[in-house]
DNA sequence: TGCCTGATTGCCT
DNA sequence: GGCAATCAGGCAA
């Protein structure tokens, strides 16, 4: 496969079938495509979040499995494809194995290959724009619902290492964004300094909805 | 059965 | 920088 002039492999199943937090560390730097009849859209992870199971209180694992959820409950190598707040469609890698319920969630991407579709389906020009957040990086390549439990491993959506790797990237640990629980775990991983990373550093924006503002006086920087 | 929350985004001020 | 949009699961009554 080649994504331009990178040339790439795919990624195998055994690759996700370990360590969540070691799978979404490796998975910066590694290639998330997806061809349909529009064409081929593709991009480089520059920022994923590992959420675990039964210790996590913030993943959607933690209260068990049920009918939203049960692809992060299948085999590794699969999408597990979530609506949130109604509005945006969030992907996850499921990782570890079957019956364990973890998965790794792409939060931004650098655009590599279908810039001019993804910019079609974006509605927005700007190049960084693109793929800077989980909803946009799912309406740029075209990852709705019906993808939810797909196979990464073969198939039309999948992943890819470049090779040779792209060179000694700088990975930044961080807390994760946009949760409420377990806020301070360290399971947030990005290409340090990278333009096209969603949120700056490693602070938690503060949360603005209705009537939860409770005990919420933290703010960072 | 009905209400509340949530791994977000983009518009409005 | 603040806040509305909008849907489905989870939980209380």
């Amino acid at each position: 496969m080649k994504f331009g002039d990178v040339n790439a492999v795919r990624v195998p199943r055994a690759f996700f079938a370990r360590d969540t937090a070691l799978v979404a560390r490796e998975m910066i730097g590694l290639v998330l495509a997806h061809e349909t009849r529009e064409g081929l859209a593709a991009g480089v992870i520059v920022e994923v979040e590992a959420y675990l199971a039964r210790e996590d209180p913030a993943s959607h694992a933690f209260r068990g499995q049920t009918a939203r959820n049960g692809s992060m409950f299948g085999p590794p190598g699969r999408a597990y494809v979530y609506l949130i707040y109604g509005v945006h469609d969030c992907f996850n890698v499921v990782t570890r194995g079957k019956g364990v319920g973890e998965a790794v969630l792409v939060r931004a991407l650098e655009p590599l290959v279908g810039i001019e579709l993804m910019r079609a389906r974006r509605g927005v020009d700007s190049v960084r724009e693109l793929c800077r957040g989980p909803g946009k990086l799912t309406q740029a390549l075209s990852i709705g619902r019906t993808l939810d439990g797909a196979d990464l491993v073969r198939g039309k959506l999948g992943l890819w290492r470049p090779k040779p790797a792209s060179s000694a990237i700088e990975i930044a640990t961080s807390k994760r964004v946009g949760i409420t629980r377990a806020v301070d775990l360290p399971l947030r991983f990005s290409a340090a300094g990278h333009a096209f990373v969603s949120k700056p550093g490693g602070a938690t924006s503060a949360f603005t909805r209705r009537s939860r503002s409770k005990e919420r006086s933290d703010s960072a920087d």
